[in-house]
DNA sequence: GCTTAAAGAGTGGTCATACCACCAGATTAC
DNA sequence: GTAATCTGGTGGTATGACCACTCTTTAAGC
């Protein structure tokens, strides 16, 4: 039948920690508030401290939830960094799923290009325009340090420009994933890279020219074929690495 | 200064599970393995089986061990589902967005669409021609419970022929937050889409014509199109609900 | 009367011990 | 040879004690 899931909840820990993940779930708790202490958890519940402990260790860990010792416990505001380590942590056993998230951030990268299009506020289509000036002035320089900040500031500025915040979260979330755990050296990427400066300078400049023009499919399509040649050399690095 | 983070690790049981994530990240401990018990964790630590336990507990959470009570404790394998909570987590807190789930949806499916007409298995394009042809044996029907559960068949089943167990995973996850949060009543959804059900069934046949057809920037389009669609669609039910 | 230091209360953090419940393997009985 | 029982080892939970941190209150000194 689906839509049925196994009942997992059978340690006391667990029916603890999904109480209180429902009390924020529902708005009766929410980012700043304070928890109610350990030992009230363990009377009110009628657990134990050790196990009110685990729960919390474990929301802890989550992210959220913070603990000050001595002070309280109190709800965290949700934030890209509760995804980002158990994302890590599954790319740094597996390398060869590196793949799977490139696509993902394609996805999203290409949706987020059309939003921009549409909805993108004047203050940062001028930011937009500042970078690609940037981007050319540092054409002469080659690859380097600059034009790897100025990439990724363009990508992320345009995912903020779709004024979907769920998006630029996530943007920002596998972007640093991305920058943390690919295992290519910088020499192999700078000489990968080598003679495709101006043609990145170029599709980073016909993305920010439609979206100025306010063409989302046309910023979707290329910056679809952008990130697709990214992928296409990444793979073939990795393949070579 | 870049890439320093702070020196967060400063309760016991923190200090336990990163031992322990590395051991796993080295590839001294891999899935299958059995990880030491409680008591000798305990004992070569010198800390207190409480403490032990709230480390484990943690990483039980996150879905990197497997307890089993009165067996061990087992490295569990890494899969996306691992990710999946704390992204639901924040995607229930942020609901009432349900505009920005859409979009990242739409993100995602487009791309999904995208690559299983690259790469979509013989097995799973039967089963989106099954689909299909259901969908026409149920026209005459209208809307209803039938035609709602072909419609999530058809867009999980594309997702699944994306062979990117991440989208999948994402999109499985994104359907039923979309399905717990829409407050849309069935009624009203179904007099809204009065009328509509001939051409839902059209975009759904011409995205899998162009999947079949291996032809990928047609079943981006298409599903683009589709989704933009009933994305303007709701917006404007929500507006009026 | 104001400032500073100390005390107190409440909080989270860790530990030790005891006992329960589950599981797999070994042993015994038929 | 097979099934039932026993045993030892495992995870699960509780209780109580004490430590360390933080904030508030009170008292002492100027």
């Amino acid at each position: 039948m689906k839509g049925l899931k196994p009942v997992k909840t059978r340690r006391t820990s667990e029916g603890i920690l999904e109480q209180i993940k429902t009390l924020i779930i529902e708005g009766q708790l929410a980012p700043g508030d304070k928890l109610l202490t350990e030992r009230e958890l363990s009377e009110r519940l009628q657990v134990s401290r050790a196990s009110v402990r685990e729960a919390l260790s474990a929301l802890n860990l989550a992210g959220i939830l913070e603990i000050k010792h001595g002070e309280g416990i109190f709800i965290k505001r949700p934030e890209p960094n509760a995804v980002i380590e158990p994302l890590v942590f599954i790319l740094l056993l597996e390398k060869d799923k590196v793949q799977n998230i490139l696509e993902v951030r394609k996805a999203l990268e290409v949706e987020a290009a059309g939003l921009a299009a549409e909805r993108c506020p004047p203050e940062l289509l001028r930011e937009l325009e500042q970078i690609i000036e940037e981007m050319e002035a540092t054409l002469p320089q080659g690859e380097g340090e600059k034009a790897a900040q100025l990439d990724l500031r363009f990508h992320l500025t345009l995912a903020q420009a779709s004024c979907n915040p769920l998006i630029s979260s996530l943007m920002n979330t596998i972007q640093e994933i991305i920058g943390q755990t690919l295992r290519i050296t910088r020499a192999l990427w700078l000489s990968a890279t080598a003679g495709t400066t101006q043609r990145l300078f170029e599709e980073h400049r016909e993305i920010y020219l439609a979206v100025a023009a306010r063409d989302k499919f046309r910023a979707r399509e290329i910056m679809y074929q952008h990130l697709w040649k990214v992928e296409v050399e990444l793979a073939r690095l990795l393949k070579h690495a």
